[in-house]
DNA sequence: CTGAAAGCGCTTACAG
DNA sequence: CTGAAAGCGCTTACAG
C-alpha cells in the first residue's frame, strides 16, 4: 500500500497515472483516450473519462510539452495593441482558439523587426504548438526562425501569391486605391496622403491612393505627408494643421488610419475650416468614435475581426496536420461613406 | 564517440548537458550556474557561460517547469484591452517582466467573474510563477483558485489594508471625490454622474462623487446615470442625450471614463449645447484625444503605467522569496484641469 | 563549492 | 486495440 517514501517530490497533483490506476488502464492508454486518440475502446475511453472526472485530474501543460514537443501554446505577434485593430484581432483569435484548448501568448513588436526577433526567439523556446504573426516584414533572421522552427504559421493582414506561405487578411492597396477613388468622385482632386508610423500596410495604401490619383491624372507628390512618428489623435491634429500650412488649395485629405483623422477633424474645427465644404477628410479602419464625430467621418471598414477569426481556424488545420484550402485568404473590406466627404 | 543508437528521441536540441560537457562540469552546476544560484565558483560561471555562447544554448521552459513546478510566466488578467488604461498597464508590466526572463500570459475577463475563473483555472495548469489580477472582485472559487495555488499575487488598480494582499493602485473613491470637488469650486451645483459598465472601480467613483456632493449639501440622486452597457464613446453620446432630455437644469456631468465624456462633448456639440458655459463636462483617466477634443477635457489622471511598473516589481520580488514592504502601495493620481469644465 | 542519482508527468517508439 | 520501457530536459534532495 505504501509507496518507497524517499526522494519523493511529489507535488501533491492528480497525475496520469493516478487516472489510470482509478481507470484500471495503462497510463498510456489513458493518456490516448484523453487526446481522443483513435483506436482505443470506447468503453476504455468512458472508463477513463470518468476517472478523470472524480480525481479532477488537470493534465500538465510542461510534461505534456516536454514529452512531445508541442505545447497548447500559440504565440501571436501583432505591433501594437494601442491600436484598437489589433485588439479586435486579438479578441477573434482568442476566441477561436481557446475553446479548442489553446493559449494565445501575446507579443507586442512595437513595429520594430529586433524587437519581434527577440520576441520570437523568446516564444519558440516554449515550443507553441503554433504561430500567428503581423504581416510579412520581418528580419531575415526572424524569417529563419519560423522556417527552421518547422511549426505552423499563419500571417495576418496581408496576403501574398508566394506558395507555401498561409495567409488572411486583405488588400491595402485596393482599399487605399477605393477610399481615393470615392474621394476623386466627390469631385476632388487635390488630394492629401496624410500618413504616420510608417509600417509597411501604411505604405501599401499609399501605394492604392497613388495608383488611383495616377490613372485620374491627379497624382502629386507633394500632396503626401509621411511622418514615422507613431499615430495618434494628436499627432492627426498637428499634421493637419502642417498639411494646410505647406501646401496650397487641398480639398480633400486621406488619413492612413483614423486616429489621425479624427485628430485631423478635430483640428479643423479649432481652425474653422468645414468639412467636408472646404475639406473633405478620411480615414481608415473605421475605429471606434469615428461615427461619432462631427461630421461623421468616412472610412474604410477593414475585417480585422474576420482575419483574426479565419486567421486562426487556418492555424486550427495546420495544427491538426490538415491542408487548408486555399493557402491564402484574401477578405473584403468595405467603404463607408459617412458626412465628412 | 556514438551514442547508442536505439530510442532515440533526440530533438536535435542542445541540452544543458551539452553545455556541461562543453564547460568541462556537471549539468547541476551548469545549471546552478545559468540560474545565478549562488554558490558557485566564479570561475565555473565563466566557463559555463562561454559554453552557452558557444553552443547557442535555449533553456527549455517546459524542462524547467516540469522539474521546479514553476515556469517563467506571469499570468496576467485584465478586464479588457479595449480601454486604453489597461494596455497602458500592460505595456509597463512587460517592460519590467520581460527583460527579467518572464513572459506575461495575457488573460482577458470582459468584466465577467465567470470567465476570469476559467481563464485562472487554465492558467494555473501552466504553472505560472505568479499572479497579477485586476482589482478584488471576483467569485469566491477564483479567490481560493489563487489562494491554494500558493503562487505571488499581486493585486492591481485598487487598494486595500487587509492583511496578507499585495496591492499597488490608487483611490478610487478619492480620486472621484477630488474630480467632484473641482466642479464644485467651479461654481456647478447641479453635477450629473454618467457611467457605464459598473464594474467594482466605477462604483467606486460613484461613491466619490457622492460623497464630495454630500458634503457640498448638493447629492441628489436622480442626477446619476448608470448603465450596464460597455463604456463607449458612441454610448456616451447617447447617455448625454438621455441625461439632458430627463434632468432638469443640470450644469455639470462627470463621466466615469474619457470615452464616454468624449462622446459626451461630441453630442453637445451636435446638440447646440456650448462647453463649458452652458454645461461643464469632465472625464476619467486621460485617455488619448482627451487633450485634443474641442474644448480639451478636463479629466483625471490615472497612473496605470506606473501601476503596472510597480506592481510588477512587486511581483518579481515576491516571486524571488522577498517581502515587499509596504504591502500595498497607494499611487497619486492628478485632476487634469482643461477648458471643458 | 560540486556531483551522481532520481524524479517531475507526460508521450514516443516499439511490440504484441 | 493495448502496454512496458525509455526518454523528453531540466532541478531537487541528498551527499560529500
Amino acid at each position: 500500500m505504501n509507496a518507497p517514501a524517499r526522494r519523493r517530490r511529489s507535488s501533491g497533483r492528480v497525475t496520469l497515472a493516478d487516472v489510470a490506476r482509478e481507470a484500471g488502464v495503462s497510463p498510456i492508454t489513458a493518456s490516448r483516450a484523453l487526446r481522443g486518440e483513435r483506436g482505443v475502446g470506447p468503453e476504455l475511453v468512458d472508463k477513463v473519462r470518468a476517472a478523470v472526472e472524480r480525481l479532477g485530474y488537470v493534465p500538465d501543460p510542461a510534461a505534456r510539452a516536454l514529452a512531445s514537443s508541442r505545447s497548447t501554446q500559440v504565440a501571436v505577434l501583432v505591433p501594437l495593441l494601442s491600436n484598437a485593430l489589433f485588439v479586435d484581432l486579438l479578441e477573434a483569435v482568442h476566441r477561436v482558439l481557446f475553446p479548442a484548448g489553446y493559449q494565445a501568448l501575446i507579443g507586442v513588436t512595437h513595429y520594430n523587426p529586433d524587437e519581434e526577433e527577440q520576441l520570437l526567439r523568446s516564444y519558440l523556446a516554449h515550443r507553441p504548438a503554433g504561430l500567428l504573426v503581423t504581416g510579412f516584414d520581418r528580419t531575415e533572421t526572424a524569417r529563419q526562425l519560423i522556417q527552421s522552427s518547422g511549426l505552423p504559421c499563419v500571417h495576418l493582414m496581408e496576403t501574398t501569391d508566394a506558395a507555401g506561405v498561409y495567409c488572411v487578411g486583405f488588400s491595402q492597396v485596393e482599399a487605399g486605391a477605393a477610399l481615393t477613388r470615392h474621394l476623386l468622385a466627390r469631385g476632388r482632386r487635390r488630394i492629401a496622403f496624410v500618413a504616420a508610423q510608417l509600417d509597411p500596410r501604411t505604405m501599401q495604401r499609399a501605394e492604392g491612393y497613388r495608383r488611383a490619383l495616377r490613372e485620374a491624372g491627379c497624382y502629386d507628390a507633394k500632396l503626401e505627408l509621411l511622418s514615422p512618428e507613431r499615430s495618434s489623435i494628436a499627432l492627426g491634429a498637428r499634421l493637419l494643421t502642417e498639411l494646410l500650412a505647406t501646401r496650397d488649395g487641398i480639398d480633400a485629405v486621406f488619413f492612413c488610419n483614423d486616429d489621425l483623422a479624427q485628430g485631423g477633424l478635430l483640428a479643423a474645427q479649432r481652425l474653422g475650416i468645414r468639412v467636408p465644404t472646404d475639406l473633405a477628410v478620411a480615414g481608415f479602419n473605421d475605429l471606434a468614435g469615428s461615427d461619432q464625430m462631427v461630421p461623421p467621418l468616412t472610412t474604410v471598414r477593414t475585417p480585422r475581426s474576420e482575419v483574426g477569426e479565419a486567421g486562426a481556424r487556418m492555424l486550427l488545420q495546420l495544427m491538426r496536420g490538415e491542408q487548408p484550402r486555399p493557402s491564402c485568404v484574401r477578405l473584403p473590406y468595405e467603404v463607408v461613406v459617412r458626412q465628412s466627404t
